[in-house]
DNA sequence: GGGCGAAATGTGAACGCAAACATGCTTGGC
DNA sequence: GCCAAGCATGTTTGCGTTCACATTTCGCCC
């Protein structure tokens, strides 16, 4: 990177001071908003400002205010539904709230370097706050790294770090997932749990511990997959040869898809044979062959109650460990029946 | 936001210096990796900056050089597979650059307004280069605000926009999909189209409408969706009621979804009474029932690619109006056969 | 109309860094 | 043994903004 490009320098504050007749200092106390800047004066600013084509450096008020309305945001894989969403998610309530995000995107689930290496920048970048799309282990210690005076909120976050955080309820979704398998009349439920590093497979499998305990039904082992539908597909094929099998709860939508499809191979059908259920509810989920009955989770909320939680920090100025969560709901579709009745 | 946290303000480059025992400019040299410092000076600065865990003040840097180190990129809608993917890849190479991102997401498709707003922000970040992920008309607009001296690349640009681009190939990706159809012995191709004021939609159709060409095939009304399964459902309504659809080329993936059930539900079956083609690979398409064929697009390389545009541009310190067009793939799978030989 | 308080505006310094320039030191060639 | 040529380092200045403080202007009351 030898070469470049001319610095670019556009117009500065003294530039429109000159132009509008007054000093630097009124320019900036038209642009942040202070009072006691007479009408005239800063219709008379604004029209210079406007006439020079005039954009406040934002370095040079960061430098100056030691403060910056950048948040940084840490995420996981993006590439899944869940991540992108809450991503986008907090870029449109930051967008409101005047904010603007600089994404770090870390590639790969245990990837602490690059975790370090981001938290790294968006603090030498001056980032007001920091929203940690936490659904694993390894962005914890990336945590550390963050100096005192920073907020953070963590996203599906553990409580135990002791900072504010906003989860969807993942234990009572699969307590309802699981639940809606029993209630259909099946006698157990298997589950297809998500990757072990992510707080969300563990949560979701404690739901569906709990919801089998509640109906004294004995839990048969688990399989475990990661989120994508070839991982579902590798456990439906071992699933589908199981005869007792007649109820899954999959840890996503995409692995249920998977599981289906290995299923439907096998020569089982679902419902009929096997029910299953998903979790996210992606927006295609209702088109699958057959629909997918699942558990939605509103990552819209999550998104915003983050940036709420962070914004709630940078006003009152103390760190706060407050927690919210966002409920799942139950969306019943075409994958879940009452089990054959066999003669037994 | 009117009480705050203390500016955090940590170790500067003077305390650095004062600890090592040299002055600010060697610890800036050590930094910068300047040549003309001692090992040993390098080595005990190096011990200073460790021991005293400083970090160097981004803003105070950019506002000195002005220049800086971060890339804007205004994305669409992230929660579409496409754009997300691209934002991933583009984060993923400018971590390698030694860059880092930040990502404007607009909401909606035509909100103009807002991209004003992220471009704004991000010039006023001093941001070294942007990447539009511009695939709508929406984006030309924006990118005017850009002032000379910042470069620019766009994905999925326009070649009259004069500006750095990569692309997909979607035209050959629409020629590719339709050829298949064709090739297996369908007399024409249905096409549901994504939304007109994508570019992509429309080079897919142009594609579609020359691989007809090609063969002298008539070409049928064109149906017209959004990139939902929810809008592919509703197109497929129709089509799956026109006797002589027999091969239909969807818009994308999930549109192709909706298309298949539609038509499943009307009692047609794929691909034995109607052939469908997607297009984008979502990673789940190898999963739908039956497992679809479509037209892979490698993501990836965009990203790379427009990260490469724009470091070359960078580098030689002159806009370019390059532009790189990444190749599709065709995917066959299990939604394309022979049509049934009616006795007509 | 003199004086007083508040509103309106200006002045100078500081933020943390890098660039340009200046300095002292070493080496080596003749 | 002296000067030139580099190397290693220090000093000063300025980037564009905000902040703390200083100054001017205005309106108003007795």
């Amino acid at each position: 990177m030898s070469a470049a490009f001319p610095p670019h320098r556009g117009p500065v504050m003294s530039d429109v001071a000159a132009r509008a007749g007054v000093s630097h200092q009124t320019v900036s106390r038209v642009l942040n908003g202070h009072p006691h800047v007479s009408a005239t004066t800063r219709t008379r600013v604004l029209a210079a400002i406007a006439e020079l084509g005039y954009r406040r450096n934002l370095s040079a008020r960061v430098l100056a205010t030691g403060r910056s309305n950048v948040i940084g945001v840490v995420a996981q894989n993006t590439t899944l539904y869940g991540p992108s969403s809450m991503v986008q998610a907090i870029g449109e309530a930051a967008l409101g709230a005047d904010l603007s995000l600089t994404v770090g995107h870390v590639a790969g689930y245990d990837a602490t370097a690059a975790s370090r290496r981001i938290v790294e920048r968006l603090v030498q970048q001056g980032a007001a706050g920091l929203v940690f799309i936490a659904p694993v282990d390894a962005a914890a210690e990336a945590m550390r790294l963050v100096p005192e005076g920073i907020p953070i909120v963590t996203v599906d976050g553990l409580p135990e770090w002791q900072v504010a955080n906003v989860s969807v309820d993942q234990y009572t979704g699969g307590l309802l997932a699981t639940r809606h398998l029993l209630e259909a009349g099946h006698r157990t439920v298997w589950h297809v749990a998500g990757p072990e590093q992510w707080h969300g497979s563990r949560a979701r499998e404690d739901g569906w511990r709990a919801a089998l305990a509640e109906v004294g039904a004995v839990a048969p082992p688990m399989a475990r997959a990661g989120w994508s539908a070839a991982s579902g597909y590798q456990c439906g094929r071992m699933l589908a040869r199981i005869p007792d099998c007649t109820a899954i709860f999959a840890a996503n939508d995409h692995v249920a898809l998977g599981i289906m499809r290995a299923i439907t191979e096998q020569g089982r059908r679902v419902p009929d044979d096997v029910s299953i259920i998903g979790f996210d509810d992606v927006p295609e989920a209702g088109y699958f062959h057959p629909a997918l009955t699942t558990i939605r989770q509103e990552f819209g909320d999550v998104g915003r109650q983050a940036l709420r939680l962070l914004l709630d920090q940078l006003a009152t100025g103390v760190k706060s460990a407050e927690s919210a969560l966002v409920e799942p709901l139950l969306i019943p579709r075409d994958t879940v029946a009452a089990p054959e009745r066999k003669p037994s």
